[in-house]
DNA sequence: CTTAACTAACGAACGTCGTTCGTTTATAGT
DNA sequence: ACTATAAACGAACGACGTTCGTTAGTTAAG
């Protein structure tokens, strides 16, 4: 699979030294510092000092990248305490996925685009399978709730981040100030649910979704 | 709001004739003939014979034009009959929104990047709320749950369309495809589920992540 | 020690994108 | 008939992903 990985190139001047491996980790440090605007082919080679074609010789194209970088980013997330009961366990699995993909803010959306296969995510899978057998979901429903699960964690993640990075103060008005400011006579409903979306904390919202998902899966 | 929709432009030529619902109606237009990819600044004024300076007298940006699309499929959304009872016209009401976005390929990732708030789309999130409350979900869970409940949408159409969409035979391996090559003595679960997931309708399974969902909220 | 083959790295360019600037041109009011 | 207004436009800017042909450093052969 990844067999050509360990190929180096015969460095050239005193500097360079490419690799897929360092192009890799320079877009986690782009993606870490400077969003996914960051991650475009130009800038990735401005930072490794060279200029946006060599990087083609180590990767295919853009695309190829960001599923290196998704796998990349799924091998650090931290695995839960086993000697926790299962459901608490997938719960803190899941979060935790969630915290390593708000932690490079961007990487949620490749993560819609294009969803990840590499042996990280796969492991990942694998296991969280493994803890909803132990649940005792049936397996007719495991992996649809799985994938339903993934992409509950994956979306609210990138929700998060586009409205963090909503560039510029002259952006569209936001969801909360368009939700409340709409004539509480004329909708009652969202006028009060925006002013208490606010007030929730995002991560524990994404435990309570997963949670009630998982309540329905089970109950 | 709305109100200098109906400015019209002095026509120029004997064509021409643009104003900002013209706009939007190429829009989806090119939406739906092209996908995502038609919905270019360019793209759009060459649907409407001219150059794309012109659109910026209308729309300030693309990220607005976007919004306004978005508003326009949501108002297109077909609604229950009221006779049936709640959850089930919820449930109809969420599929048939999926529906739309699904016919405006696409859509579901702009709704994704840039939550909508225009007037359709806050008249349906009225309507689902209500719907809620009629089937007794607590107020306090009632606008989050929702939230969560059109990420789903969004996210899945979101996906299944970047999955249609893969453009050239030569796009990285399927998911399915590497799952299931994936060795099944050390993934033995994704191997299976994967295959599973592969003879499962996608609209049915979206029914039933709602319906999933909705029990863990009610139950 | 010379020289040929190999290949990583590179410079420059192509075509496309969103967006802006300054100008042109058709209408509306006087 | 003439001016003011504003819609439409042409051309350009900068940034993007990607490709082509070339350069230059290392290795292996004679």
């Amino acid at each position: 699979m990844t067999s050509n990985s360990d190929v180096r190139p015969r460095q050239r001047g005193p500097k360079a030294l490419l690799s897929r491996q360092a192009i890799v980790l320079a877009a986690l440090e782009a993606l870490r510092e400077g969003g996914p605007a960051a991650l475009t082919m130009r800038g990735l080679a401005a930072r490794l000092d060279t200029g946006p074609a060599s990087l083609y010789a180590w990767v295919r194209n853009q695309r190829e990248l960001h599923v290196l970088v998704l796998d990349a980013i799924a091998s650090e997330v931290e695995l839960p305490d086993e000697s926790d009961p299962p459901d608490r366990q997938l719960v803190q699995l899941l979060l935790n996925y969630a915290l390593r993909l708000f932690a490079y803010r961007g990487a949620a959306q490749l993560a819609l685009a294009a969803q990840p296969t590499g042996p990280a995510h796969l492991d990942l899978l694998e296991r969280c399978l493994g803890l909803l057998e132990r649940i005792g979901v049936p397996q007719r429903q495991a992996a649809p709730g799985l994938d339903t699960l993934i992409l509950l964690v994956t979306a609210t993640i990138a929700e998060q981040d586009t409205r963090e990075t909503g560039e510029g103060p002259e952006t569209i008005p936001d969801f909360y100030d368009a939700a409340i400011a709409a004539d509480p006579n004329r909708r009652p409903r969202i006028a009060a649910g925006a002013a208490l979306l606010r007030t929730l904390d995002g991560n524990e919202r994404l435990g309570e979704s997963i949670r009630t998902f998982l309540r329905g899966l089970t109950g």
